[in-house]
RNA sequence: GAAGCAGGGCAGAUGAUCGCCGCCGGCGCGAUGAGUGCCGGGGGAGGAAAGUCCGGGCUCCACAGGGCAGGGUGCUGGGUAACUCCCAGUCUCGGUAACGAGGAGGAAAGCGCAACAGAAAGCAGACCGCCUCGCCCGCUUGCGAGCGGGGUAAGGGUGAAACGGCGAGGUAAGAGCUCACCGGUCCCGAUGGUGACAUCGGGAGCCAGGCAAACCCCACCCGGAGCAAGACCAAAUAGGAGAGCGAUUGAGGGCCGCCCGCCCGAGGCUCUCGGGUUGGUCGCUUGAUCCAGCCGGUAACGGCUGGGCUAGAGGAAUGAUCAUCACCCCCGCGGCCCUUGGGCUUCGAGGGGAACAGAACCCGGCUUAUGACCUGCUUCGGAU
RNA sequence: GUCCCCAUCGUCUAGUCCGGUCCAGGACACCGGCCUUUCACGCCGGCGACGCCGGUUCAAAUCCGGCUGGGGACG
């Protein structure tokens, strides 16, 4: 087995059909820099998958947003309380300035009323 | 030391941990396959990867053919696969200089343009002025005022631009009208240079410019699209509806601007609508390649020999954290110079900063963005 | 990734091909005044733009380069 904080390719969101279904039935949060969509799946594992708009920024900060994402998901799936879920996560302007321990002060109490709720 | 000019390479390094994307090897599941998981090894963005502004390779459009249209280039010679690029040179312009910039063919081939101002703006032009003649008036009898005819481009004023400059002669006043010198234009000759051109000598004449980065003429170049090119495999739906046209005397299609020419060509062809798929493999990285040495060349570059090549993704991989060492700035302490203030410098135990920016078929350039450093040169100032 | 197109007052536009008539015209909006008891309508006046940087030219919104910012198409 891989260290269990690896991220891998089935982890990934790459459909459109998921990214609409993502969209249009789930749950929405919004945070400082970014907002957030969020559905149970069917699966054994969370699902993370970004939009990054081409037109606020450049290609070099468009990868270090991702990457950032990615390195919080990383380390912090096994955080993320259980029935397994759908992330898909909205870059808004802004977010090229952050480090991921500010990503993740930001991202903690999302996380955190969702398990509250049940 | 200050200001500036030109050129050069670099794009933080090392280690640890957690991760990402290809490749190779081994093992497991599986059917010996397709896949998939684990372990190990090795690799993983740039000088601009960017803007997509030029030029090629490659692929398809029959074979890439002719003409027109359209577009591009434009001093000379060389380099190159090619170029709007590069190198060397010529001329012009800018700069005290080092050096830099130049789309630098043609306006006695054509159609044209020049607002406003000004008298006049394209085979020039009399508003004021100057000179002269005629008429008339005044008087101090050769001067003044007015009107009219003529001569004149020296002077004034306008303009972006007014047809050489200056001196002498000449004249009623003037004028290249004539002459000397200077400047430019054109023609002829000599010398140097492959050439652009330069230098020198002689002559003509001062009849006359600018805009071609609007059209145009001349010379040369360019067929069109673009890896979403293109080739193959698998899957799935349908086997539809409408319109147009047609059989060798040629419907229609291809060569994506048009014509010629060529080719394909029929119980089918084209267009529109409707329906399905939203997969995979190849192309895909060894190439006009990079490094070193030698040779030819002023150089760009070329030749030979030896060696190296390890990104090839596909909603798109290089990141995060920590430590140490280098670089820069601030701060603190010490030393020196010294006019309160400031400058130079050693040290560190502190704090902060480190640019522009991400391959998408591949190369050669251009342009734009950008950090710290090194070398050479020029001018000015100081010291010797 | 590739290939195209556009940019003028706060907004919509004319002028760009073929340079000067343009310190850029019009409509709506805004501001001030007149009319009206007041508002609206109407009339008069004002404010206000050639995306940016160079070049050619005597002269550039217009011609030629280079940037910047928008928009579109493509299996």
């Amino acid at each position: 087995m891989r260290g269990k904080n690896s991220f891998q390719p089935h982890e990934r969101i790459r459909r459109s059909a998921d990214f609409q279904r993502v969209k249009n039935a789930g749950k929405r949060a919004k945070t400082r820099h970014f907002g957030l969509n969020i559905i149970p799946n069917d699966l054994e594992y969370h699902r993370l998958g970004l939009v990054v708009q081409k037109r606020f920024w450049c290609a070099v900060k468009r990868n270090r947003i991702k990457r950032v994402i990615r390195e919080w998901f990383r380390l912090d799936k096994a955080q993320i309380p259980m029935p397994p879920k759908d992330i898909v996560i909205i870059a808004r302007p802004g977010a090229e300035k952050m480090n991921p321990v500010e990503l993740r002060a930001e991202f903690l109490p999302v996380f955190g009323k969702q398990d509250g709720t049940h």
